[in-house]
DNA sequence: CATGCCGGTCACAAAAATGTCATAGTAATG
DNA sequence: CATTACTATGACATTTTTGTGACCGGCATG
């Protein structure tokens, strides 16, 4: 999995609580307390998800989040909204602020887990810890195996994250530049030839099943994880 | 295992009858006879279960559980409910109020045991003091002991309740934090790499019959408990 | 108050992963 | 064909991560 959950929340038993249960369903996180605190880990590491108290101490969270979503580095980032009260106006003031959903207090951990999944599924399917499986090769995010025919197949962790990131964007060409953002993470500066290298690693971690061959160079234009020839 | 059972029963007879039914299954508990107590109790240290009786004093146990599904500390903890009436009704009720299951009086000591160990299977795998066993290597809760072909494997504390988690969550891989979290407990700060000696110690301690193979490194992930190679 | 067991840290050794290059290949292009 | 424009690969030097032995201090035991 690429980031972290970040969660920005000022009552130290509620943050307690989600860390543990986010723990629990295997995401990585960091815990704030205000949006000071946020700003530095933000700008430290992009979160992939915020959950975001809906009252926080000094700026409302609904403030915040409008915020979040005008800056460039957390735009995208999407946001799931802690509130208390259940009221509509609430909810669709959290909506309009820029939150990409929202959970009402109390909810269950299953619910919360469930609203992640949703949220992570349509921005970053990377994130959701689905074994995905393409002709015959499978990959499985939580165990953080691959495997042909039963056989594991050994690779080096970028190896992983680029599979990774092509089973779940399969049938799409992607340039050198766009895999570097994406798989290697933005505000990293290396040689984009550096991916030719990591394709073949990757070829030749995928080849003792023939499965290499998914793994397809678009001259002029990057490479592509295709199942047509 | 990690917290005890609070048992919140106004009757004396009944919940002295309860905890000497849990305390020959293993299970450490509290009692308390009202609602107040139990908020003290829960105050000071979140239990892994509640078992709740239908009928308390001043409030119905129905409008409790539903109170405590509402506290984000308590949300998570699974509650059953002990009820004097088999009604239809009253199963559905409690359900809906978050209660996880229900027990109807009058219940043997069996199957009161067996409902809490599903419960506790479903979200504590760690809780239920069941013997695992894994490629030879058997795991005994109850009795804190580790064998492999008969001979007990010896290891510390800390070694147990790491093979106990990943015994009961194989397959899937664990990052240093994770496990800090999830096996030293939250809110503890030790250092990150204080696992790796851990999973050392571990290590040697199975090393006997070969069984240090299950534990696995994960390079730029954590460390995972598998059967394959 | 010795002793021994444990758990947490360190420092150093060992292993693996990474980013770059230089060179070899290959596919377009005219 | 000859050239040009890209891409594939093997080899390295480094940087990151892990593995491990040793050490220290707290605590319970006797």
């Amino acid at each position: 999995m690429a980031g972290k959950i970040l969660i920005i929340e000022d009552e130290p038993a509620i943050s307690e609580m989600l860390g543990f249960t986010l723990a629990r369903a295997g995401y990585a996180y960091d815990t704030v307390a205000n949006a000071e605190q946020a700003q530095a880990k933000i700008l430290a590491e992009p979160p992939m998800l915020i959950l975001l108290d809906w009252m926080l101490p000094g700026i409302s969270g609904v403030d915040y989040a409008r915020r979040l979503k005008k800056e460039k580095l957390t735009a995208q980032v999407p946001i799931i909204m802690l509130t208390a009260r259940g009221e509509q106006e609430d909810k669709i003031k959290g909506l309009e602020s820029g939150a990409d959903d929202y959970v009402t207090k109390p909810f269950s951990p299953q619910e919360l887990l469930a609203r992640i999944k949703a949220v992570l599924r349509r921005t970053a399917p990377q994130a959701v810890d689905e074994v995905i499986e393409i002709d015959e090769l499978r990959l499985d995010p939580a165990g953080h195996r691959v495997t042909a025919r039963g056989e594991t197949l050994e690779m080096g962790p970028t190896e992983f994250r680029l599979l990774h990131f092509f089973m779940t964007h399969s049938e799409r060409v992607y340039s050198r530049g766009q895999l570097l953002d994406l798989v290697w993470g933005r505000s990293v500066y290396v040689e984009e030839r550096t991916v030719d290298v990591h394709i073949r690693r990757l070829r030749r971690a995928l080849e003792r099943h023939g499965h290499d061959r998914l793994i397809q160079t678009v001259r002029g234009a990057g490479y592509r994880l295709s199942m047509e020839a």
